[in-house]
DNA sequence: AGGTAATTTGACCCCTAGGTAAATCTCTCT
DNA sequence: AGAGAGATTTACCTAGGGGTCAAATTACCT
């Protein structure tokens, strides 16, 4: 009889989930995109970009598929604002800390920080484990000049060290392919909530790469 | 009019860039198998997995999209075959060259050559850059494990060099996952058309790894 | 309270692409 | 040559999932 007396409750409990904060209205607006980029980006790492349907990401919020569409205009440029935040986080923080005289070495120390910060958080690990390809075409080169722009940082870096003495000569183009290599590959294999911390990541990877693996005399 | 008279034409041009050979009628089967696995490894790893239709595939080589199902059973098959192509190349050569009385070095630097040149070949970059996440769940854990070992082949080597002295002391586990994440990383960034040679990029590998970025005294 | 704008949703559309069936063609073998 | 197995294709089916719309619900404001 009465059966249409349970579905506003399911739809009351779902407003609560959806986000606890009894923040400004308009600011609700962008905080709930922010909400949805990121459950979308950790599903989307989690089971791949095409394993995931919008239906998927919504139930993970408790709101339903049309809701998204209220926030996003497609599947694709949720995509594309995940991997966005990814590489704002490198881009968009200038490299000196202070001032400008430090050496190249330290310059990489940072850059290698920060670079692993954002790869193991939810965006960068989305960025580089769904990649561009699901993209369409005029997106995927917005977040490939993005990649660019951060190779380009690291390939001064290197540069910048190998003038001043503080890293070996090398070929900074190979070397930071490479080092990013080594570096992008984290998230198929490293978790946060495992034994070593992302600080111990950072100076294990730094160890690895600048120590090397034949051993000094 | 004379409509319908063109469509035997293309059959029969398909027919011979199917592949040229005349070889026995049974071996053409298997052959064939491994046209269309090396095609589907190529092409996936271009667009990606789920942006290669089978037609795609089946229009590269000339034929129709059921014709493929004359060899594999789903889309699924092909990816699978395409990987284990690949794990094979590495799991199914013993190590050891000649004798086993080499260093763990010496060890660590065949294996590198080895997985290199397997990795810039069709199957080896479909494997990394389209990854398990579209296998259905029970191929993913076949494939999972052939990486699996492969993994274990180089901690060994690791340990092995260690423990001769022929390399630095190193966490195994964490120095091979940065060690694979370098190596993978090259799909993305290599072509084997380009500047350096294979041998090349195996060399740059090991001077990358083995000496480190810090100056030697 | 009641009007208004923002938010959310159920129901629906529809295209894409994996997969199938049955007919046709072709090769080989006797 | 002709029979039969194998290979290939045309035409078709179908499910899944991205995307849309109008209606309903909620929240804010005076």
């Amino acid at each position: 009889m009465s059966e249409a007396a349970e579905r506003p409750k399911a739809a009351k409990a779902s407003r609560r989930a959806w986000s606890g904060a009894i923040q400004g209205r308009s600011e609700q607006f962008e905080l709930k995109r922010q909400v949805v980029l990121r459950t979308a980006a950790r599903v989307f790492s989690e089971r791949g970009f095409h394993q995931t349907t919008l239906v998927d990401i919504a139930d993970e919020l408790h709101i339903s598929k049309p809701t998204l569409y209220h926030y996003f205009r497609s599947k694709d440029e949720i995509l594309l604002e995940v991997q966005q935040m990814a590489i704002a986080q490198i881009i968009d923080v200038p490299l000196e800390p202070e001032s400008g005289h430090s050496t190249g070495l330290q310059q990489l120390k940072e850059f290698v920080s920060r670079y692993i910060s954002m790869i193991v958080d939810d965006f960068g690990t989305c960025l580089i484990m769904t990649g561009v390809l699901p993209l369409q075409p005029e997106n995927r080169l917005i977040v490939r000049k993005g990649s660019k722009d951060i190779e380009k940082m690291m390939r001064e870096i290197l540069r910048r060290g190998v003038a001043d003495g503080s890293i070996a000569p090398c070929d900074p183009k190979i070397t930071a392919m490479l080092f990013f290599g080594a570096m992008n590959w984290v998230p198929y294999w490293y978790r946060t909530s495992g034994e070593i911390a992302v600080d111990g990541l950072v100076q294990r990877t730094l160890d690895f790469v600048l120590t090397g693996l034949e051993p000094r005399t």
